[in-house]
RNA sequence: GGGCAUGUGGCGCAACUUGGAUAGCGCAUCUGGCUUCGGACCAGAUGGUUGCGGGUUCAAAUCCCGUCAUGCCCGCCA
């Protein structure tokens, strides 16, 4: 990994910088060329290296090695100030070599003092982001693509907070769309009863409904279904509210069992009411972005002119269609327009009369969960600076679109805000989890995220029997299950396709969730036995620190504030994954080869290792929504 | 037709944004390690023309051009 402490890299910095100025006056090397130059090597080549000298060499027409020399030289001066205590040169690369045992008395001091604030940052500001996910319709159980959105989502906005952004996390509940008129037409004409978790049963519903729209009685029946639906204030509008509250009840049963968090449900039915589509299509048509076509084959219609968006984005150079459908000749709003005017509420653009009112008192994250209604209260929902969209890669264009509206109406700096976070879909082995089809319904296994969590639980209570602890299975299966399905969800590039695995996903193995847990559980045996929990820096001798195993730990945990850093910047969880790794196999590496209880002298610096790395391995599993366990 | 993404040992992935030392990790396979802090572990071995072809560079998995394969998107659907 390439991360290291800041100071250290600053320190490397100005050491260059100031050979460079003396020895190589204008040749043409920025500071971000010197940052970009190094890289974390492997641990026999040093702690932290540049490869600047074999850029100077090209345009100083010197050899690398010889550069390398004359910065090392005039850098001596510097050396012992700060973390680095020697230099050395090879082949033209400058090697800094740290004093480990003040680093890790800074390192470790910083993490035992700083406790659950080890490894934050303040880089956010307070901006305020508003994040959505995962946006399932309400009318069936979650499947593991939706379950893997909201674990995407949930974990991005724990890794913003944790870098001072001030997070909301919004659910968007599309209860006026035509999967719930389907499901609606299923419960009043089917006259099956629910007869098991209702957004599972809603789900089989719903699949049976989509089997009979070859008839056109049907279709005709959900289209008025749906209109009705839309038109609100009569009872087919109501009841479907109210199937919708029923199964995002259900949804949100499954959210809590795997730790997911929101603040806010927006329903689409509540935002129609408060006429902010109308607002924004004024603001639209009035900022040029949007007109009113008179003729040819958008008559009727509000369009944007897919034409001015050339220049934006390479998709609009050669479009297929000249004009978008913001509003229907019938006077009905396209997905786009209502998106746009949700988003327009998102950035603070539309006033948007919204009402709120407490879902849940208390959540996994110990807070409330509102939701928007017809009656409630007024909040301080939206106006965000920054919106970030949890949405699959497949909603690319769309998306676009939506982000260039923004442009178009001369607010180039709000499209910037607006953020698409995609993810490469997940699929089945040989298989879809098509909604329309009830592909997560397969002939062999039922892959919704419910089946899954159960299977891991079993799963894990099995494993826990050939545990060498005695350990209460029923009590950290849960932990352990989830651990390891947010893991295996979360470890990967975003932009991958995955095929799902059952078998993967419930691993226990190598780079897994479990390995982490397992690794925070031994590391608590150890306090365990040694009856500490905490120290005092002062009762602790660093000189016992040595260029092994405990060192490159301790390197490991100096890398956190650079990892959940660049994680919050790209938005992504698979950074943090990674780092948990390194932490864990830095530790197990660490366990294996040095003792710690009994080890005389050493075993207070030893144990403040095994302290600190509970806490900074605890801190980072946390933002993957992973619960470390004392036993497993 | 156009756009986007992906392609790295048998399998799953990392490193690519910012070019730099021997391409890193896990699974699988083979060998070794529990009377000693938890074997859901560790040590070691086998396995790679980084899809292919050009180019730029002292240096390319990384940048540029071309090409192939796979997936997704391009509606008065949502």
């Amino acid at each position: 990994m390439p991360y290291t402490s800041k100071t250290a890299k600053t320190e490397l910095h100005d050491i260059v910088s100031a050979g460079i100025a003396k020895n190589y006056p204008g040749s043409g090397i920025s500071e971000s060329d010197i940052y970009a130059s190094m890289s974390v090597p492997k641990a026999e080549f040093g702690d932290l290296s540049s490869s600047i000298c074999l850029r100077i060499a090209k345009v100083a027409g010197a050899k690398p090695q010889d550069v390398a020399e004359r910065i090392i030289g005039d850098g001596q001066s510097s050396l012992g100030k700060g973390y680095i205590k020697e230099l050395k040169n090879a082949n033209g690369y400058i090697n800094a070599f740290f004093d480990e045992k003040k680093y890790a008395r800074d390192t470790l001091k910083s993490v035992m003092e700083l406790k659950e604030g080890y490894g934050l940052s303040s880089m956010g500001g307070g901006k305020r982001v508003m994040i959505e996910f995962p946006s399932v319709n309400p009318n069936k159980a979650w499947h593991i693509g939706h379950l893997l959105n909201a674990l995407i989502g949930d974990s991005i906005s724990n890794i913003l907070s944790a870098c001072g952004y001030s997070v909301e996390r919004e659910n968007y509940i599309d209860d006026l769309g035509i999967q719930v008129a389907e499901s609606l037409w299923g419960y009043l004409n089917l006259g099956n009863k629910p007869d098991k978790k209702f957004d599972t049963w809603l789900g089989e519903q719903y699949v049976s409904v989509n089997r009979m729209l070859s008839d056109e009685k049907v279709k005709k029946e959900i289209d008025a279904l749906m209109k009705r639906m839309e038109e609100g204030g009569n009872e087919d509008s109501v009841k479907a509210r109210e199937l919708a509250e029923r199964c995002v009840k259900a949804n949100i049963e499954t959210a809590s069992a795997y730790r997911i968090c929101h603040d806010v449900m927006m329903w689409e039915s509540d935002i129609v009411r408060t006429g902010m589509l109308s607002e924004a299509m004024d603001m639209a048509v009035e900022k040029g972005a949007a007109a009113r076509s008179d003729e040819g084959k958008y008559a009727g219609c509000i369009v944007v002119d897919l034409k001015k968006l050339k220049g934006i984005a390479k998709d609009f150079d050669n479009p297929n269609e000249e004009s978008k459908v913001l509003i229907r000749s019938n006077g009905t709003a396209t997905y786009v327009a209502k998106d746009l005017a949700f988003h327009m509420w998102k950035l603070g653009l539309l006033k948007g009369d919204f009402r709120y009112s407490k879902f849940l008192d208390s959540q996994y994250n110990g807070k409330p969960l509102y939701t928007t209604g017809s009656s409630g209260e007024d909040m301080e929902f939206g106006g965000a600076e920054i919106a970030i969209n949890i949405i699959g890669s497949e909603q690319r264009y769309p998306q676009l679109i939506l982000k260039s509206m923004f442009s178009l109406m001369g607010m180039r700096d709000l499209a910037e805000k607006l953020i698409h976070v995609a993810y490469g879909e997940i699929s089945l082995k040989g298989g879809t989890l098509s909604g329309r089809s009830g592909g997560w319904m397969g002939s062999d296994h039922v892959y919704t995220a419910d089946t899954l969590l159960a299977d891991a639980k079993e799963k894990v209570i099995e494993r826990a029997k050939e545990s060498k602890k005695k350990v209460d299975a029923a009590e950290v299966a849960d932990a352990v299950a989830v651990g390891a399905i947010r893991f295996a969800f979360l470890k990967t590039n975003l932009e991958k396709k995955i095929v799902f695995s059952w078998d993967e996903a419930l691993s226990f193995e190598g780079n897994s969730g479990p390995y982490c847990m397992y690794t925070y559980a031994r590391a608590n045996s150890i306090l365990e036995r040694a009856n500490v929990s905490s120290l005092a820096i002062n009762e602790i001798n660093f000189s016992y620190a040595e260029r092994r195993y405990d060192f490159e730990l301790i390197k490991a945990m100096g890398m956190a504030q650079e990892v959940v850093e660049k994680a919050a910047a790209e938005h992504r969880p698979d950074i943090i994954a990674d780092y948990l790794i390194e932490l864990s196999s830095g530790f197990s590496k660490f366990y294996e080869s040095t003792k710690v209880i009994g080890s005389g002298e050493p075993e207070r610096y030893r144990i403040a290792i095994v302290i600190s790395l509970m806490q900074v391995l605890g801190n980072f599993m946390r933002l993957l929504g992973i619960e470390p366990v004392a036993k497993m």
